[in-house]
Parts: structure tokens; sequence; C-alpha cells
DNA sequence: TCTGGAGCAA
DNA sequence: ACGTTGCTCCAGAA
């Protein structure tokens, strides 16, 4: 159950605190008599079709909506008002029943179900799936039956039952504990119906209702009643003879007009009542007891409500469940007490215990990074926090020597941990989980994975964590206490979520990816980060006014090209200015106008020649340099050094990002681009930097998935690719494959890894479509097992529901069976790109620990500092040069082992831009 | 504060 | 509709 008063510490209670348990006024389980709610889900859907206006709820894609939504609103407002602790929906199916085949009129002369209706019903049934609400129908039997079936259940149980349904026949239901909600008009909320308000309204018992209504018929279903006879007659006889049998056994004693009517129609009346009768006694497909209210899956309920186009009820919904039930989760994930431990002595005897345990660093601001200042340590039943800054010697090397050894750890965060632990001098071995990455490896396309989010979508359970929500810092009037009770918090529900992961890792092939490569990154790249690179400010500060110089030059001359100033980058005004004023040709469409992207203000001024549009692009390339180099300067620490830091679960492939700032996307295809790398040098005291490249990785994890034996033969003889394939695909020898016939079999090869069609080649390439397609063609002749892999790959992922890479990291596309053609598409291309992206980033990372270990391994100096996908930047102390190199080319050559050979190339130089090649 | 456009990398 | 994975900046709207 979702709730977010369910993680409260013991100590937090004492005092008083933001997230301290407060007594709810709807707990779904303060009575201790089980409430069950029974639904008629016909019957309530075509109330809520009626009472709902039709036009009113309609998809963009055309499905009207108007029942489920209003089935849905009324559900929630009689989860919301009767707090039932269970809820169970019946269905009536469209095949027959035991009634229609006894008596074919059975309901007949209906009205046709309206066409807006259609689709509604199924619609309902996946709302209740969503909210984990069980559904029932029987072949053969009405939902009507499945209810009497269900309240007679609930009633032996000692249960209280409310039977929702807009059927009068549900009114023989009524007991002392079966009550009847009857809406009379629409959806709307009235009071049920007891034994009392049915004795008022028809003069006879619930048990005799049943009688009655065979006498009086039942319009709704086609059942004709005794003619001139009424409730009030009816009800007469039935309390005078004592029910439907006495008035049978007497027919001959009733007089009068209506007396020959009951006897002439007598055969329709026990019709009625058999008709009428409704079984208690069904086999059910669902057990009572698994129709316990549970909470909804949120996940899908965001899936379907989003398709619905319901914004309002999803939140009510989540409204709903969020401030429901404490009781039960609170006892089930009871925080456990902690205690600040101040002597070494009392560290030891609760370290002494055994057991997994989470471990949760508190750290505090330093400069641009993180300084450990506390450490909780939680166990399932028991926690201890230790405050660095208080600790004595004894304490902290107590702390010290549990943490580097391999004791079993679970940490959320592994490598800030490691960062904020290390500017202590501390570190941290033993941990088995990080969740924050097998989070990521159970689902690697989620946006975030902080705690707080893993726990409510995999725990369901909410918590609210002060430090986080004041973005991280510490000095904002909190308490201590309540740090290192959000920081026990933390640690438990790390160890809640782990305890969670560790089934799904092991499904999902992930348990390995985690414990031999994410896990031991995670610490190559914390020293990586910590180390960081070395700046030139002297070049930095050069570049910079150069920058800016040329940037100012530019906009000086597009201003006098057209004779007034205007902001360049604002892509609105430039539109006035290109389009309107200069009256150039349109390009291309986008959601604001017309794109002033670079490449269509290269084909602008080669149309036109337009001196603006020169100035123009001058300055565009001239103003993003200068704001990068503005952004390096600003993120340069107190070291002098440039600390990128690294995303180890945010690229869906599994590669790794880099931000703050990002210096995986430093420029190198231009030359004045190129000098932005000038900045970047090797550190004093150090030799060079050596700059290591895999050379066209992906096209040979491509070669290698598809196993093309052309491909394959063109790595083993070490031939240039692109002229290989050249030659094949044009059919000229290799020596005369033209430069123009090398680039386009090699955008040709680069776009089949990313689902390219012949339209984006064309464009690419600057040629016709069909041209495009002629490439195509020629170049799956040549190599029909790129072909046949490529489609194999989308064909596999549309059964498995995921691709893999060489490694068995996966990712999930449910949207390769989308009705939506475009969300379908993209998921091909992302299937098609995935296993060779998501290969490629496995071997790196491999190789990453294979340097980062023989270089440990063989006590050398040099260092790794950078990587950029398919490139690792390290710095080479002195005398190691030689060894460097070769450790290096063994360790990524080795990183996997393919159907055709990694190839490295190595760069030297006293800067990045130096060692590139 | 958020979105779209733009542009840099692999 | 038309090539994947990222990050960051700016302008302009809210």
């Amino acid at each position: 159950m979702m709730t977010r008063l369910a993680l409260v510490s013991e100590s937090a209670k004492t005092a008083p605190q933001s997230n301290a348990p407060t007594t709810p006024e709807s707990g779904l389980s303060e009575d201790a008599t089980p409430r069950l709610l029974v639904i008629d889900g016909h019957s309530m859907a075509f109330r809520a079709f009626y009472a709902m206006p039709v036009d009113k709820f309609v998809t963009q894609a055309g499905q009207h909506t108007n029942a489920v939504h209003g089935f849905t609103a009324m559900l929630l407002t009689m989860i919301k008002e009767r707090k039932p602790s269970h809820v169970v929906v019946a269905f009536d199916l469209d095949t027959p029943t035991f009634r229609s085949l006894e008596y074919t009129e059975y309901k007949a002369g209906r009205n046709k179900t309206p066409e807006e209706f259609y689709g509604q019903i199924d619609l309902i049934i996946k709302v209740m799936a969503a909210m984990n609400i069980p559904t029932i129908s029987v072949d053969g039997f009405e939902a009507d039956d499945i209810i009497a079936t269900l309240a007679a259940q609930g009633e032996a149980a000692g249960w209280d039952v409310l039977v929702v349904s807009g059927d009068r026949d549900a009114f023989q239901l009524i007991t002392d504990k079966v009550s009847v909600l009857y809406p009379t008009k629409g959806i709307s909320a009235i009071p049920p119906m007891d034994a009392a308000s049915v004795e008022a309204k028809y003069f006879v018992p619930p048990n005799r209702y049943s009688d009655l209504a065979a006498l009086v018929g039942e319009t709704a279903d086609n059942l004709p009643g005794v003619p001139g006879v009424g409730p009030k007659t009816a009800a007469k006889w039935i309390n005078q003879y004592g029910g439907l049998e006495g008035i049978l056994e007497n027919l001959d004693a009733i007089g009068g007009k209506v007396g020959e009517s009951l006897r002439a129609h007598v055969d329709d009346v026990k019709r009625n009542r058999r008709l009428n009768h409704l079984l208690r006694d069904m086999e059910l497909p669902v057990p009572l007891e698994q129709t316990l209210l549970q909470a909804p899956d949120r996940d899908a309920v965001e899936e379907l409500f989003d398709s619905l186009e319901f914004n309002q009820l999803r939140k009510r919904l989540f409204d709903l469940f969020g401030e429901a039930e404490t009781d039960d989760a609170g006892e089930a994930h009871q925080v456990p007490a902690h205690r600040v431990v101040t002597e070494a002595a009392a560290l030891q005897a609760w370290l002494a215990v055994d057991g997994v345990c989470a471990v949760d660093v508190l750290s505090e601001k330093l400069g641009l990074a993180h300084e450990a200042v506390g450490v909780a340590l939680v166990r399932a039943d028991s926690a201890v926090v230790v405050d660095l800054r208080t600790a004595d010697e004894a304490l902290e090397s107590a702390l010290a020597s549990w943490l580097a050894s391999d004791a079993t750890k679970v940490v959320h965060e592994y490598k800030e941990a490691l960062k904020a632990l290390s500017v202590r001098g501390l570190s941290l071995a033993g941990v088995q989980d990080d969740t924050s990455l097998s989070g990521y490896l159970i689902q690697p396309d989620r946006r975030s994975y902080e705690l707080a989010e893993l726990s409510k979508v995999h725990l369901k359970v909410g918590f609210e964590d002060s430090v986080q929500e004041s973005s991280g810092q510490l000095d904002l009037g909190l308490s201590e206490d309540t740090s290192f009770a959000d920081a026990v918090q933390r640690g438990y529900v790390a160890l809640l979520l782990s305890e969670h992961f560790a089934p799904l890792l092991v499904e999902r092939g992930a348990a390995v990816l985690l414990r031999e490569l994410e896990l031991p990154l995670a610490a190559v790249l914390a020293q990586m980060e910590l180390t960081g690179i070395a700046i030139s400010q002297e070049r930095l500060a050069v570049l910079l006014a150069d920058f800016t110089a040329a940037m100012n030059a530019a906009q000086a001359a597009a201003f006098a090209a057209i004779g007034h100033e205007v902001n360049l980058g604002s892509p609105k005004q430039l539109q006035e200015v290109l389009f309107e004023e200069l009256g150039l040709p349109k390009t291309k469409k986008i959601k604001t106008g017309y794109t002033t992207d670079a490449a269509s203000l290269k084909a602008l001024l080669e149309k036109t020649g337009h001196e603006f549009l020169a100035q123009l692009m001058a300055h565009r390339e001239a103003s993003k340099l200068k704001q990068m180099v503005e952004t390096l300067k600003k993120s340069v620490a107190e070291d002098g050094r440039i600390h990128t830091t690294y995303a180890q679960n945010v690229a869906a492939t599994g590669r790794l990002s880099s931000n703050n700032p990002n210096l995986q996307n430093i420029p190198v295809r231009t030359e004045e681009g190129r000098r932005v790398r000038d900045i970047l040098v090797v550190s004093e005291g150090y030799e060079c930097l050596l700059a290591a490249d895999y050379s066209q990785i992906e096209m040979r994890i491509m070669a290698h998935l598809s196993g093309d034996a052309g491909l394959i033969q063109a790595y083993a003889e070490g031939e240039d690719l692109h002229r290989y394939v050249g030659s094949h695909v044009f059919g000229v020898a290799p020596a005369d494959v033209t430069s123009a016939m090398r680039s386009k079999v090699k955008a040709m090869s680069y776009g089949l890894a990313y689902g390219l069609t012949s339209f984006g080649l064309s464009k690419q390439l600057e040629i016709s479509v069909d041209e495009a397609r002629t490439l195509v063609k020629d170049y799956f002749d040549r190599f029909g097992g790129v072909r046949d892999y490529l489609r194999g790959v989308v064909e596999q992922a549309r059964v498995d529901g995921y691709t893999s890479t060489i490694e068995g990291r996966r990712r999930y596309l449910p949207d390769l069976s989308s009705a939506d053609r475009q969300l379908r598409e993209l998921a091909e291309r992302i299937a098609l790109n995935s296993p060779i992206q998501g290969s490629a980033a496995d071997i790196i990372k491999h190789a990453m620990l294979g340097v980062a270990g023989e270089l440990q391994r063989q006590d050398l100096k040099s260092r790794m500092l950078l990587q950029v996908h398919d490139e690792l930047i390290l710095e080479i102390w002195p005398g190691e040069l030689e060894t460097v190199k070769a450790l290096v080319v063994e360790q990524m050559g080795s990183a996997a082992d393919l159907l055709v050979p990694l190839e490295v190339q190595l760069g030297l130089g006293a800067s990045w831009n130096d060692a590139g090649h």
C-alpha cells in the first residue's frame, strides 16, 4: 500500500517532525470487521454512460470514455466514503446464460447498446486491473449470480457487504450484514437500502422481494407479471399467505378480477420466480480473501490514464491511496530506532552482529565537492550513526576499518559515497549492491533513480526526506537529529530495495553485470572524478578573448548587413529577419515556425549568398565556442582542475554520460573547435597525456553480431573497412573507390546501426531517395548477413520484449507493439541501435576495469582521467609510457572476444588536442 | 521554472 | 514520420 507515512523511525517519533505519523481519518483498516464492496460492473457502467455527457469524454484517438470515467469516479467515491477493506467487480459475459436458455425472451427488447459505449467495458476492466481490483465473470451466469454468491460468502464469513447494483433483483440479498446501493438517478451516492428501507418501499421483507417481483414482473428483464397486480396487491398477498408458495397453494381463495388474472398467468409467475432467483453457491474463480483492496499499480495507472486522458481522476486516485492505510504498512516497514555512537567499543559491539548492513553517508558541500560528515549504519532491526565531526580517533578508526573490510554492505549511490568518504581518507569496500545501479539495470530507461522514487515505484512506499527536499544542503536550519534520522531512513529503504531487487536482477540476467561490471566501475569512476584533468589558465584566457572578439566582429558585420540590431541568439527574431524582412525562401517547418539551424542556413547561403547569413553562421560558431569555454572556466575547481561527474545510470543503452561539465562533447571536428581541447593539459610532474581509442568499435560489433562473412573478412584482412565495403557495393577495385563513394558507404554503415531509412540517408548524403534506396539495396545484396541480423533483432525484441547486448544488458521496449506508429517505429530504431551502442559501452567498461586493475597491480603512478564512449584519456608518469601503452592496448584489445579483432589507436601529447590524431 | 531550438560529442 | 545516445546553453513563455 502506497503510503508516505510508513517510514518513520522510532527516534523520530519523540521529536516533532515533518514526517511523524498522523492518524488518518479514513484508515482502510480501522474497522475490525472486513467490509466487502461488490459492484455490478455492467449495470454501473451503463448508469455512468447515461449520467455523463458522451461528447465531453473522447480521447484524441477517438475512444469514448464517459462510462469509464463515470465508473471510475463512482468507484473512487465509494472507496473514499464507504472505506471497504475488500473490493470486487462482477461482469456479465456476452454468452448465453441459463436464464436466456430457459426463456429466450429474457432481457430481450432492450435498446441496442449505443455505439459510443463500445469498448468501454474493456477499458473499465483495464482500469480495475491497474488498480489491482479483481474482476469476475463466469460463462453461462450473470453478474447478479456472482454478486449473490459473493454476498453469501461475505456474510458467512461474518463480513459486512455492500452491493452496488442498478438491478432491483439485488434487493433479495439484503440481510443484517448485506446492504444494497441502488442508484436511482445517475451514479450519485444515495444511502444504501437495508431491510427496513425495502419494507418501507415495497411492504415486504427483502427475502420476499423476489416473490413480489415475480408477481409484478420486471420490465427491464422483459418479464411480464400478472396484469393488474402492482406492488401493493402483491405485498398484501405475500403477507397474507406468507409468501409466493402460500399464494400458489391458495390460488382459488383469491377472489376478484385480480384473482382471475393471477390464475391465468400463474405459469408466468412461476417462471419469473425461477428466473429472478439468484444463485448463491457458485464456484468463483477468485476466493474472497483475494478481493483485499491493494495499492494500485502506479505505472499501469499512469500509462492507462495517460491514454484515457484522465488527469483529474489520476490525481484523485493517487490522493486517495496516498493518504490511506498507515498501520499495516507502517508495521511491515518500521525504520529501526537509531542511536548516535560516540565510543569505539559501542560501535564495535554493534558491528559484531551479522547481517547485511546499509551505509548512508551524510555529506556537506565542500567547494564543488562533498565531504562526509556522518555515517548511518542500518540493519533491518537496528541502526547506529557516527558523527564524523565529533568522533574521536578510536571511533573513526573503528569505523574506517569496518568500512574498508569486506563485510557486506548495501548503499545507494556508491560512487558519491566513495567520493565523500575519500575526502576524509575513508574507503568503502564489500559493497554488494548500489540500489541506484541495480534499479538502473532492472529498468534502464527511468529518468531518475532517486531513493524516494525507487521506493515509490518498487516498494509502493513513499517517504519524505528533508535532506533531499532541501536539495542536498544540510545547513538550512535542519537539526542534526533530522539529518541523522533521514540518513537512517535512507539506509533502511536502500536495504528494503536491495532485497526487493535481488531476485529481479537474477531474473533479468543483470546480477553479474552489477557485481562484476557496474559496482567495480563505480569505484574506478570515483577515482577519475576525484583526480580530474589539469587545465591551462593561460590558454583558456587567450581562447576566451579570441572567441569573444570573433563573436563581436561577426555580430557587427551581421548588423551592418541588415542595417539594424537583432538578437542573433533568438530563433524567433531571426525568423522575422530572414523570412519576412529579407524575404528569403522558407526552410523546414518546425513547431515555432521555420528552422534557422546550421544546415538550413548553409543551404540558404548557397542559394542567396546573403552576407547576413555568412555572418550569422560565423557568430553562431564563435558564440557557441565562447560559451563552452566560459562554462569550462566556471567549472575549474580550487585545485585548478576540472572534475566532471559521470552518470552511470542515465543512458538507457549502458553508456556513461558526463556532466558538470560535460567533457564528452568537447569539439573536435573543426580547427577552431579543437583549440578548446588545447585547454585540457597534462598535469605538472607528469610526462604527457595518452589518448587511446577503439577503431570503429560499433562497426566491429555489427560484424560480430551479424556474423556477416564479408565484414568479418574485411576486418580480418585489416582493410580500410569503408573502402572495402565501397568496392563491393559499387563493384570496383578497392583502389578505385573514390572519396565520394567511401563517404557514402561510411554514412550508410553507421546509419544502419541507427535504423536509418532511405529517406534519412538521401537527406544526409544530399542524393535522391531513389539513389539512396539503390545504395541500400546494393549494400544488402553484398552484406546479406547485416540485413538478416537487423531484421532478426527487431523480431526477437518483439518476441522477448527487450534487446540484449553481448554481455546480456537488457533494454525493455514495450512500444514495439504500440498502436502508435511513430512510437512503434522509434522503438524499432532503438531496438536496432541498443545492442550495438550498449555492447560498445559494456566493452569499454570492461577495458576500464582492466586498465585500472593493471595500473594498480603494477603499482604505476600513471592514471586514467577521462572516458569518451570509445576513448580513454590517461596521464603518464615519467618513465611509465611504454608500460602503460602496452597495458592499455592489451586491456582494451582483450575487453571482449569478438569474431573480429578490436583495434586500439594511441596518441600522445601535452594537451588533449595534441594527443588526438 | 519549464519548453523548444540549437549545437557539441560518440 | 523519416538516425541512436547524451549535455548545456539561450530565449521566451508561463
